[in-house]
DNA sequence: CTTTTCATCTTTTTT
DNA sequence: AGATGAAAAG
């Protein structure tokens, strides 16, 4: 079967026999098999090179991807390995399910490629099977960004610091940057951990990570880190995995960045260090566009170094794209230093020219852009094979609207994304609390929704509970139910939602999955909530809740389903009908098109200025590459615009011509004038000029020290301690157990003083002076010494 | 406890 | 400009 787990236990290495599917492949051929006659000679030689390390610096449109598939065919049909045998990483879902798609095409079944998926998603599997040496329970939750930020401003908040001046945020981007270089708190160097918080960096990216392992969670960082890890403290699991990943297939090598270059490294190695690993990466410098999310490009370069005898293939003929717009990306790349430096080319025609054009505002450019789609949909052009790429996706929404008024069909790619939506989360937090009732944040998020009472005041009762004792929100709950520390109201909500939850769980595995989904919403009063919001919205939302229990039908269990979500954040857009592409640029890599029209080249914007600021020359050079990118989509037709005016954060500011518009080659592209456009295609020039200060001046600022020097001339508050998190701490120290007898003189934080009537465990009856008999928990009343 | 108002911040890119 | 989040009012 497909569960790669089947075959672990008794693993051997296996004979290079040929299994079904590989048999099945060499049967349909005899001699070259086609795909390998479909080959050019390096293509080929980078595929049938199946042995030690190989480097493939594949140019945009060379053939990457065949190459990739092919390779694993070639792999299967010589009977090298067997499916489950191959490890094959991609960096997008997208990337890994249209590989899979195609050796499918090549071999007739794509199934049992086990291990081919996206740097997270096999990181998890080989989590999940470990996931006691990681701390972790096998069931634990994959957070997303926004549960994450959540739980970090709860960090933040419990110890007492202004979270004004040192955001959640910030801590999130200095967290995710640890964790993607590799660091567990505990190596985190002690300069950067210090500019946090006037030193308490480190301290609260240990006491995160301590939250998470209780709430049996993990973040996209930790899935990476936590399997290296895993993989590195236990050389009996490594060494199961290196012997059972026969191959190692790794696209987009350019991408990676520490920690993936490390998990990669490991699993390479081989036992008898002679052996030389069956690695191939296979990438494209000058298209490292993720730099900003520790991508380094330096891995790729290094590749030879890292891997000696390593072979290295380059692909330089492009299939894609028309002469003049290769020339026109190959001109514009050729401004980077930084590079190793390849030569496509192509034996198509030149070609049409790419186009520049200015226009006054980005209505305009909107505007224009659909008038020229719309006269390519007249000449019979296809609109999938129309994609608009722009940089930020702010961008989109004017291409949307007026796309809507010209009822020109259109698909927003990455764009706001189906599992990102309100409703679909709140449906999904019902899910996980069933699911996994240690999922705090999931509680957190339908405790009160809909309204039930429970606000702000009764979960902070739970809160400190549960802190105190170190236990999930739920579990807290059930205890403070039985005692009368929350009000009697809610207190009986309370008990009733905890019932129903108790209930759902119960019938887990006892009815299909969505069944249960549905009957979820419908008795937690949901749907409901939905059905009473007369707004327009309501109704779509409700329509989305249905889509979502739909969906779950094509997963085997609840489980299973949860994974997905958390992992792959879109959904595949059922098509209906022919759509204009609007997405980034970062996700239109690995796509191409007929025609490509990219808006806004203007300074700023393009290259953006944060990267500019941020980064320096080496922002700048990522910037280009994007652009490069964006120029190597196109097929045929590639159309560049840049706006006079753009309105930047509300208002209308004036911009400059892209300094990328200096990097084209002249003889290859075409310049139009706009008409109504104020300003002279010539006016970019003055660029250059203008921007030379942000350009030039700080070069490696990374945002740690940004944050440094807030912390220079921030005071730290130290007035300002929540009340209730001092209880927290003088209830820690003075109720280690229950040192009570009855006629104890005591002080309960909200009923005041009383005396104690009678014990029983950890439940008080005390006769409040003011609030007359109450049943309480000893670990909320502080003992009185006289 | 909920609804309203006011202020702040945002807009780079993603698993 | 718009959304989100905290303080203030009901």
């Amino acid at each position: 079967m497909s569960d790669p787990f089947d075959d672990f236990p008794g693993y051997e290495p296996a004979a290079p026999r040929a299994g079904g599917i590989a048999a099945r492949a060499l049967a349909q051929v005899h001699g070259a098999p086609d795909f390998l006659s479909a080959l050019n000679p390096e293509q080929r030689a980078a595929v049938e090179t199946t042995e030690g390390p190989v480097l493939v610096l594949a140019g945009a449109g060379t053939g990457k991807t065949r190459v990739l598939t092919a390779r694993i065919a070639h792999i299967l049909a010589q009977g090298l390995a067997r499916p489950h045998q191959i490890l094959a990483v991609t960096f997008t879902n997208k990337a890994a399910r249209e590989m899979k798609a195609r050796i499918a095409a090549l071999i007739g079944d794509g199934e049992g490629m086990g291990w081919l998926g996206t740097f997270h998603a096999i990181s998890t599997k080989i989590l999940r099977r470990h996931a006691e040496l990681a701390g972790l329970k096998s069931n634990f939750t994959i957070l997303d960004t926004d549960d994450q930020m959540r739980l970090l401003k709860q960090v933040i908040k419990a110890e007492n610091i202004d979270e004004k001046r040192w955001t959640a945020r910030t801590l999130a981007y200095l967290i995710d940057n640890w964790k993607n270089r590799g660091l567990a708190p505990k190596n985190v160097p002690a300069g950067e951990a210090a500019a946090f918080a006037n030193g308490r960096g480190g301290e609260l990216y240990a006491l995160y990570q301590e939250r998470l392992k209780i709430l049996n969670a993990a973040d996209f960082g930790d899935l990476l880190l936590e399997a290296l890890r895993v993989l590195r403290e236990n050389p009996d699991v490594l060494r199961e995995y290196q012997q059972r990943f026969k191959y190692i297939l790794v696209d987009e090598y350019q991408d990676t960045n520490a920690v993936q270059y490390l998990w990669l490294r490991l699993l390479a190695q081989r036992t008898d260090p002679a052996i030389k690993p069956n690695l191939c990466c296979v990438g494209d410098d000058d298209q490292s566009i993720y730099g900003w999310r520790g991508a380094d490009v330096d891995n790729i370069l290094r590749f030879e170094k890292d891997f000696p005898g390593a072979k290295v293939v380059r692909l330089e003929r492009n299939y894609r794209s028309t002469g003049h717009i290769l020339a026109t990306a190959a001109h514009l790349i050729a401004h980077n230093r930084d590079r190793l430096g390849k030569t496509l080319f192509t034996d198509g025609e030149d070609g049409e020219k790419p186009e520049v054009s200015g226009v006054w505002d980005s209505e305009e450019e909107a505007r224009v852009v659909g008038e020229e789609i719309e006269q390519l949909q007249h000449k019979g052009h296809s609109l999938d094979e129309v994609a608009i790429l722009v940089r930020a996706s702010f961008q989109m929404r004017e291409f949307e609207e007026r796309f809507i008024t010209l009822g020109l069909p259109y698909k927003v790619i990455g764009g706001p994304r189906f599992y990102e939506r309100l409703e679909i989360r709140d449906a999904l937090a019902y899910l996980r609390c069933t699911a996994q009732p240690a999922d705090d944040l999931a509680f957190e998020r339908i405790v009160n929704t809909p309204k039930r009472g429970l606000g702000d005041a009764s979960l902070q009762i739970l809160h400190d509970f549960a802190r105190l004792q170190h236990i999930p929100l739920m579990q807290a709950a059930r205890i403070l139910v039985e005692t009368e520390e929350v009000k009697p109201k809610q207190r009986s909500t309370l008990r009733a939602l905890l019932k129903d939850f108790e209930r759902w769980a119960g019938e887990i595995g006892q009815k299909p999955h969505h069944e249960l989904a549905e009957q979820i919403l419908e008795e937690s009063g949901y749907t409901d909530f939905w059905k009473q919001e007369k707004s327009v919205e309501a109704e779509g939302r409700l329509e989305n809740l249905k889509e979502l229990v739909r969906s779950m039908e094509e997963f085997p269990d609840l489980g299973s389903f949860l994974e997905h979500v958390s992992l792959v954040m879109d959904v595949d857009n059922a098509d209906g009908g022919e759509r204009v592409s609007i997405m980034t640029l970062h996700g239109a890599k690995g796509l191409e098109f007929e025609s490509v029209f990219l808006p806004g080249w203007e300074e700023g914007l393009f290259p953006h200025q944060r990267s500019l600021d941020e980064n320096g020359r080496a922002g700048l050079e990522e910037e280009r590459r994007l652009a490069y990118v964006g120029v190597t989509r196109a097929r045929r037709r590639a159309k560049i615009y840049f706006a006079t005016n753009r309105r930047i954060h509300g208002l209308w500011q004036t911009t400059t011509p892209s300094r990328f518009l200096d990097d084209l080659p002249a003889d290859h592209v075409l310049v139009t004038e706009s008409r109504g456009s104020g300003s002279g295609y010539g006016a970019y020039a003055q660029s250059r000029f203008a921007n030379i200060d942000s350009f030039g001046s700080r070069y490696d600022t990374p945002g740690w020290k940004r944050a440094q020097a807030h912390g220079a001339k921030g005071a730290q508050d130290s007035g300002g301690r929540g009340p209730l998190t001092i209880e927290g701490e003088v209830l820690g120290k003075t109720s280690p157990g229950g040192s009570f007898a009855p006629g104890d003189r005591v002080f309960h934080l909200k009923f005041g003083p009383g005396s104690v009537a009678g014990v029983d465990g950890s439940k008080l009856t005390i006769d409040f002076d003011k609030a007359g008999r109450k049943l309480v928990l000893d670990s909320f009343v502080e003992q009185k010494s006289s």
